[in-house]
RNA sequence: GGGCGAAUGGCGGAACUGGUAGACGCGCACGACUCAAAAUCGUGUUUCGCAAGAAGUGAGAGUUCGAUUCUCUCUUCGCCCA
């Protein structure tokens, strides 16, 4: 029988799909005809926005997965008629620019710009629908002038400030580490340890949105919950109280205040430890002691981790703190190096019963360790002494409090007996510290002010913006570069004498607006055009790594807000509506017996278990886990060379192919080379048709109707929901069902018709040959997202299952909408279910309706 | 330590609001074409069983006519925070 329905391939004269050309020239014929540019319309609009790269130098297999995703959903939304904002730029400040200029004694500009041509060049290679016109670099002046103008605005709005801050320091190279150049407690490059190093830094006020930021959470549906719940967790809203210590043993301090969330455990007081930056310092800067401490102290690195994981140390004053409701209760006080002054009042009081850090200490100090807090199935003379109980229970050993439940009433009920006695205050805290922006860095935006000869802050007038950077001919490896330029840094405002900042912004700035830009990226008077605002925000939908999901995400946030303060310019306060985070690439990685790691080109397999080394069939390779393509593990896969290799399409295919775009995806070698057959297998098809279209049709065929309108309706729900993967699973049974029908030989009058569809929605996915082939048979007929008709998707033949006490036993054919008793009755004259109703009583029957039908029997 | 998420064939993964588990791809096996191989095409492929059949979505319970899907306990892994 199949014997009847092999093709004969003679009557066929199926050239092989030469991607380079026809790719080339599609890029070609959309560059040309401007396909992508946007602009503003009354059309609906949908703007389409995928995290933009740093300029590394190539791009990689995440760059070709974020944008293939991003892609598919702008081709999408425009030929459903959206007006799509779908643009490209650069992140091009930033710390590997002038690490590549330092080593190769190159020019940070020139690097940048170099890498951005080869990127943007790689990327037109994808054929993503990216309207080029609308490229911004936020290193150029261009970009960053604006940029120094709304900080100079967010300053007079009383949102950027200076303070003393600590930044890590590395004693050897003489220069601040950014928290990721710290491992270990060491500095990166030079191994020193990293110390604590005060300066004065310019801060934004984020902290001033901290409800704001949190509340408004609520509002982003499109977001997924793990994102959002990291960045409550982040803004960490806390409620507590503040209490007063009255201290004894000095006459110049009378008292210390502290933030807490427990004040319920205040029987367990048994210190109390300030940060060595609390004002109380200042008494005891004369004491070689104390000095020698806080240089102890400053030993530790400034992220949260190093000071978690520090060893906890104290300094012994000769304070004591008076519990606040029991005064005969008197307990030291300690600088210690786990408090830190940004958070509460830099002062927190000491019950090591129920704390780990606490505990840690008193541990140290042999400081008593009392027990307040029981769980509740222990009895009133439990103890924590082993370890701190943190749990929930009843209050112990705690006079008035007694009895009460932790944490449900107890802590209400101490704030309100504080408050009651003037002992305290109900307070809610925020984690959110703000956001110091300086970095002692070359590469980034000069920050736009100088200080006169008394060190007050004068703006840069904003007819000098923008502040450019100086070319610097070779960059200095030690301390900031911009503080050796001595000619740049001297300057006259208003006949005043004045020094620049020599620090920059970081580079999350430069992406806390960049959305904005985008939507008018071509004035140079302003940073952005109201009426292109209004239009084009919010991002419908974002799409990037899960990386971001703090920082970038939550200072973007920030900007649309900190920009409005005062004076609502458009209609905006979230910048996303829609997010979504992608998995990572992933490749086995490979090392040899040396522990050394091979790049996945070395090595080979015969039998895809044993793998080797690549003309050297002794020795063995040792396969690792699969872990995310980066090049220090050296199992990476170029996109280029892929590109070259097997084409756009069958790239953009492989990539979405084998994972759902939220998971890791692995990269495999197989699977790109079936998305390469599938393309060719795909243009022989499409050969075929063309050419079976020409000859005389035979009657309709409905099956074509249905399978076409059912696998749209897929296609369709897998693109609303990101579901790509699933979309690729469809063309393949694409393939098979319209190849089958060619293969019989028979053109249908509905073939045409249905076929057109199909191509249609191709075209996100594997733009280059779809619209090769759509242009061969239709020409430049318009093209619109095919609509399925329902009648399609319904079917008006059902395929019931039949269950017998909930297994299957069957499938029976019957008629759309069908009642229960028709079907029972059915069920009496199929043979097949005889062996299992024959001499059994059916108790009860379940029908849903045009789905399944299940019998209980006994 | 806390929070969130995940676990489905040899592998990656499908399965809409509970309703035919394993779509689709990889791999593998067999077959066709070939002197032969590669490529290509076709068929098969959860496990056990000759078969009828039975079991089966990390483990154990529960709700239900019916659970991959809902609830509880546990195990392992991942991410984030500490």
């Amino acid at each position: 029988m199949h014997q009847a329905r092999k093709i004969n391939l003679k009557e066929f004269f199926v050239e092989r799909y030469n991607f380079k050309i026809i790719e080339n020239r599609w890029q070609k014929y959309w560059e040309e005809n401007n396909s992508f540019k946007s602009s503003v319309k009354k059309d609906k609009k949908f703007y389409c926005l995928e995290m933009f790269p740093y300029p590394s130098g190539k791009i990689h297999m995440g760059h070709v997965r974020n944008y293939t995703i991003g892609d598919v959903l702008a081709r999408y939304k425009s030929l459903q008629g959206f007006n799509v904002l779908h643009p490209m730029g650069w992140d091009s400040f930033g710390m590997p620019a002038e690490n590549a200029a330092r080593q190769n004694n190159l020019n940070p500009k020139t690097w940048t710009e170099e890498n951005i041509k080869t990127m943007k060049n790689q990327l037109k290679q994808l054929g993503l629908s990216i309207d080029w016109d609308r490229e911004i670099s936020t290193c150029s002046p261009e970009y960053y002038r604006h940029q120094q103008k709304l900080f100079l605005d967010l300053y007079d709005k009383g949102l950027v400030y200076r303070k003393e801050s600590y930044v890590n320091w590395d004693p050897i190279d003489k220069t601040v580490l950014a928290n990721e150049q710290v491992v270990d407690g060491k500095g990166w490059r030079s191994g020193a340890i990293v110390e604590r190093k005060k300066l004065n830094q310019w801060f934004f006020k984020i902290s001033h949105f901290s409800e704001d930021l949190l509340k408004d959470l609520e509002e982003l549906n499109h977001w997924p919950d793990k994102v959002k719940t990291m960045q409550k967790n982040w803004i960490g809203k806390s409620y507590g109280c503040e209490i007063d210590f009255e201290i004894e043993g000095s006459d110049q301090i009378k008292s210390i205040k502290c933030y807490t969330t427990r004040p319920d455990t205040l029987f367990g007081f048994s210190f109390l430890a300030v940060s060595v930056d609390h004002p109380l310092s200042k008494f005891y800067e004369n004491d070689p002691k104390f000095v020698k401490f806080k240089e102890t102290c400053s030993k530790t690195g400034t992220t949260e981790e190093s000071i978690a994981q520090a060893e906890k140390i104290g300094f012994k004053t000769d304070l004591l703190a008076i519990n606040p409701l029991d005064n005969n209760n008197k307990v030291p006080v300690y600088f210690a190096n786990f408090v830190l002054m940004d958070y509460g009042f830099g002062a927190v009081f000491g019950c090591p019963g129920h704390d780990q850090r606490d505990f840690d200490f008193a541990k140290k100090y042999n400081l008593k360790i009392s027990t307040v807090v029981k769980p509740s199935d222990k009895d009133d003379d439990y103890v924590a002494d082993t370890e701190p109980y943190t749990g929930p229970g009843i209050m112990i050993n705690s006079k008035f409090l007694n009895g009460l439940t932790v944490p449900e009433e107890s802590i209400s009920k101490t704030i309100n007996y504080l408050e009651k006695n003037n002992l305290g205050k109900r307070k809610t805290n925020y984690r959110l510290k703000d956001w110091g922006i300086s970095r002692q860095r070359y590469w980034g935006c000069p920050i736009p002010v100088a200080y006169d000869e008394d060190n007050n802050v004068i703006k840069i007038p904003e007819e000098n913006l923008p502040v450019a950077l100086p070319e610097i001919e070779k960059l200095s490896n030690d301390g900031n570069p911009l503080d050796n330029e001595l000619k740049w840094k001297t300057i006259t405002i208003d006949g005043k004498n004045c020094i620049r900042e020599t620090d920059t912004l970081d580079t999350f700035v430069d992406s806390s607006w960049y959305f904005l830009r985008f939507c008018s990226p071509k004035n140079d008077d302003i940073p952005f055009k109201q009426e292109d605002i209004n239009y084009w925000m919010p991002v419908d939908q974002y799409i990037g790594g899960v990386e971001h999901a703090i920082l970038h995400l939550l200072y973007s946030r920030f900007f649309v807000r900190a920009i409005q303060l005062d004076n609502k310019i458009f209609n905006l306060k979230e910048p996303f509506k829609g997010l979504f985070t992608q998995g990572m690439v992933c490749h086995q990685t490979y090392k040899d017996k040396n522990n050394n790691w091979l790049n996945p080109e070395e090595v080979v397999s015969e039998n895809g278990k044993d793998y080797f080394i690549k003309d050297r069939p002794n020795e063995i390779v040792k396969v690792g886990p699969s872990e995310s393509m980066s090049k220090s593990k050296k199992n990476t896969i170029d996109p280029e060379k892929m590109i070259s290799q097997y084409g756009a399409d069958a790239v953009r295919f492989f990539i979405l192919s084998d994972s759902p775009p939220e998971k890791d995806v692995q990269w495999s070698d197989t699977g790109m080379a079936s998305s390469y057959k599938y393309i060719q297998k795909f243009w022989q098809l499409n050969e075929k048709i063309s050419q079976i279209l020409k000859k005389d049709k035979a009657k309709i065929n409905s099956e074509i109707d249905f399978f076409t309108n059912q696998s749209i309706n897929k296609i369709n729900i897998a693109l609303e929901n990101f579901r790509y993967n699933v979309i690729i699973a469809v063309f393949h049974e694409v393939y098979s069902f319209f190849n089958k029908q060619v293969n019989e030989g028979l053109n249908f009058d509905n073939l045409n018709e249905n076929y057109k569809k199909i191509l249609i929605t191709m075209m996100p996915i594997a733009p280059h040959i779809a619209s090769e082939c759509y242009k061969n048979l239709y020409g430049d007929e318009l093209i619109n997202w095919p609509k399925i008709e329902n009648k399609y998707i319904q079917n008006n033949k059902n395929n019931i299952v039949v269950q017998i006490n909930g297994k299957k036993r069957s499938v029976i054919t019957v008629e759309g909408n069908s009642d229960e008793n028709s079907i029972l009755e059915m069920l009496k004259k199929e043979k097949s279910l005889d062996k299992y109703l024959l001499g059994k009583k059916i108790f009860k029957s379940i029908y849903i309706k045009d789905r399944i039908i299940n019998l209980i029997i006994k």
